[in-house]
DNA sequence: GATGAAAGGCAGTGAAA
DNA sequence: TTTCACTGCCTTTCATC
């Protein structure tokens, strides 16, 4: 079976298994109405083409009192790899980070924090961003809600 | 233990599990050092708390042929809950949606999309988007990368 | 590829420390 | 709260279709 090609039963593995990825086989292979040993070979299938690329564990960051997420612009300059490379590295080692979007645009980076509180946020635009040189902007815009959704199907569009 | 107390053997677990959500229960004892049982418990513990809120298979939206990402901007009036609660069902309901945030500034929205190409980009902006009335303004930009990283610990800042 | 049976191993329970 | 031991069940393999 070639990279792309997915049936039904694939489709319907991918939605199982991004609403519980621990779904004990035996159940994933009966809501789906084949053998066990069958999904199990699908799954790992789905694994071996890189479809899934793991299993996760979600967090709730502000269980972790960390309530407040907001999204922070960058722009950077010089926009060369010799400068982005280190700032890209350094924003996924800050704690707060969640996601880091590098974009096309006016903006070069968006990142995607969550912070304790207002104050935490501000220093860390303060000190932990504006501090480093090659950021020339920063513009911060607070979430209010973020909703996550499962990737359905492939693309189309009629 | 209340809601926010975390010692290290929670925060490691947190750790493994956001890597491998299917990490079999006893190799996670073993890497905490402590014995099976309590590991069980310790998650079981998390996720009564709501800290682990899940636990999600990772899809590559690229090899499921939609290789191309965008965050779409959106402002939305008059931004009430009757005009905007219909308009967040209709954007969870989009296969090319993948994250919706609603945001506080210019824009009230932004919408983190997969699509196939383009012009399926295009199309999607049009066709799904604009050709809703309260969609008073949409601004496109492409994102050349996703970078996630697992939420590390609770907030802290000297 | 999908199936079913067989075997090994793990999850999960309960009592004790 | 953690540990240990045990039971049952599930995962996983392999031969077969």
């Amino acid at each position: 079976m070639h990279n792309a090609e997915l049936d039904s039963i694939d489709l319907a593995i991918l939605a199982e298994l991004q609403k519980d990825a621990r779904l004990p086989n035996k159940d994933l292979a009966e809501r789906l109405g084949v053998a066990p040993s069958t999904a199990l070979e699908r799954v790992r299938s789905l694994r071996r083409r890189g479809i899934i690329t793991g299993f996760r564990a979600a967090v709730d960051t502000a269980r972790l009192g960390r309530p407040l997420q907001a999204l922070l612009a960058l722009r950077v300059r010089p926009h060369t790899s010799r400068i982005v490379d280190p700032l890209r590295t350094f924003v996924l080692g800050l704690p707060e980070t969640i996601t880091l979007f590098h974009v096309a645009g006016t903006e070069d980076f968006l990142v995607h924090v969550a912070v304790a509180d207002a104050d935490h946020l501000h220093r860390l635009a303060l000190e932990r961003f504006l501090i480093r040189t090659e950021i020339v902007h920063l513009h911060t815009t607070l979430i209010f809600k973020t909703e996550h959704q499962p990737v359905q199907r492939p693309a189309e569009m009629g």
